[in-house]
RNA sequence: GGUGCCUUAGCUCAGUUGGUAGAGCAAUGGACUGAAAAUCCAUGUGUCCCUGGUUCGAUUCCUGGAGGCACCA
């Protein structure tokens, strides 16, 4: 028997969740989320995860599991969703991923290549000398350790070079090496689901939405974890504007425009990266979920 | 009512000694293999308020008008 799994993509704001809610009830399963930043428990309010009522009715999968203190990344959460998956397939078909955060949402589906785990101690040390050599440093240090990477790689991007060394200095191979081994195939079909709407709409939705999470505490939740502002968790939109504000750098009027406007620029980038697969079958944001669950049976049918 | 200043991109403004214009921000498009709500790249946006006049040519100079601001009444 055929196991699906339901993904459901969109920017921001645009109502993947409650979508979600309502596919896991008609299918009888469970959710798996695929959101950067919906996995801390600390920060709920700011990254709009799904509320306790909203977790009550369907099983939730990768909301609230790990702390902002955790070191976590894609590679951990990948090896954790399949896994997580595998089981629950052993007593589902269907299974619904909602995803706002498109390279997690690749993981699962497409697949990593391998990497070693490499000693955060590297990257820190690349840092420090990004800051204190410069960027073109490191691009010779590619050059020198992964002509092939040099050749592709965005060269004036600090984290792509970045990463790139930390893999060449840290297993004495060339980054380049790494990619497009045989990936493991997944076990699972994929039915891709993109929830889109007019751009003046979903920037709309965004602004409103914003308010909403001031008026539910998101200033008390930002000050509650204000002291561990240099943690990579927090590198967020929501916080890190109003750090500013409690920085008494910009007043709290600026930093609630400044995070509408970081939410719409963060949305823009959803959109770029959810249309570049051409599998994923479009609805309007209102689309009756009937709508969408026909559909998905529909190529069910088709592909069993 | 009088006097002065202002009106140029979505916004704030610069500029053209007369040859139809450019910054910042906003916006738009894109990239992405363990920082991804991160990080990086690229790109314009126009009745130069309206109306006549002078001029080969006016957004620029002149007349008149409209709107705004300030001061004086």
């Amino acid at each position: 028997m055929n196991k699906y799994l339901i993904s459901i993509v969109g920017p921001t704001g645009i109502g993947k969740t409650a979508l979600s809610l309502e596919l896991a009830t008609r299918f009888n399963t469970e959710i798996i989320s695929a959101d950067s930043r919906q996995f801390f428990k600390e920060i709920p309010i700011g990254t709009a995860a799904p509320t306790a009522d909203e977790l009550a009715i369907v099983p939730h999968h990768f909301i609230h599991n790990k702390s902002i203190k955790d070191a976590y990344s894609v590679g951990h959460f990948e090896k954790e969703a399949i896994a997580k998956l595998d089981h629950l397939f052993q007593s589902k078909s269907v299974v619904i991923m909602v995803g706002g955060s498109g390279l997690y949402v690749d993981a699962v589906i497409k697949g990593f290549d391998e990497f070693p785990d490499i000693d955060p101690e590297l990257r820190a040390q690349l840092n420090l000398e990004l800051e204190s050599k410069g960027l073109e440093f490191l691009q010779g240090e590619l050059k020198r350790l992964d002509p092939k990477c040099y050749e592709t790689i965005a060269l004036k991007n600090p984290h792509r070079i970045i990463r790139a060394l930390e893999i060449c200095k840290g297993t004495g191979d060339p980054y380049s090496t790494f990619l497009n081994k045989n990936k493991q195939p997944r076990g699972f079909k994929t039915i891709s689901i993109g929830l889109e709407a007019d751009r003046a709409l979903i920037y709309d939705r965004i602004n409103l939405r914003v308010n909403k999470m001031l008026e539910s505490g998101l200033l008390d939740e930002a000050r509650s974890v204000f002291k561990l502002r240099d943690l990579n968790a927090l590198n967020t939109v929501a916080y890190k504007e109003l750090f500013n504000y409690f920085d008494s750098k910009w007043t709290l009027e600026f930093a609630v425009s400044e995070i509408k406007k970081n939410t719409r620029r963060f949305a823009k980038r959803q959109l770029t990266w959810f249309k570049k697969d051409v599998t994923t079958k479009w609805f309007k944001f209102d689309t009756d979920p009937k709508q969408i669950t026909d559909y998905i049976k529909q190529v069910q049918k088709k592909t069993s």
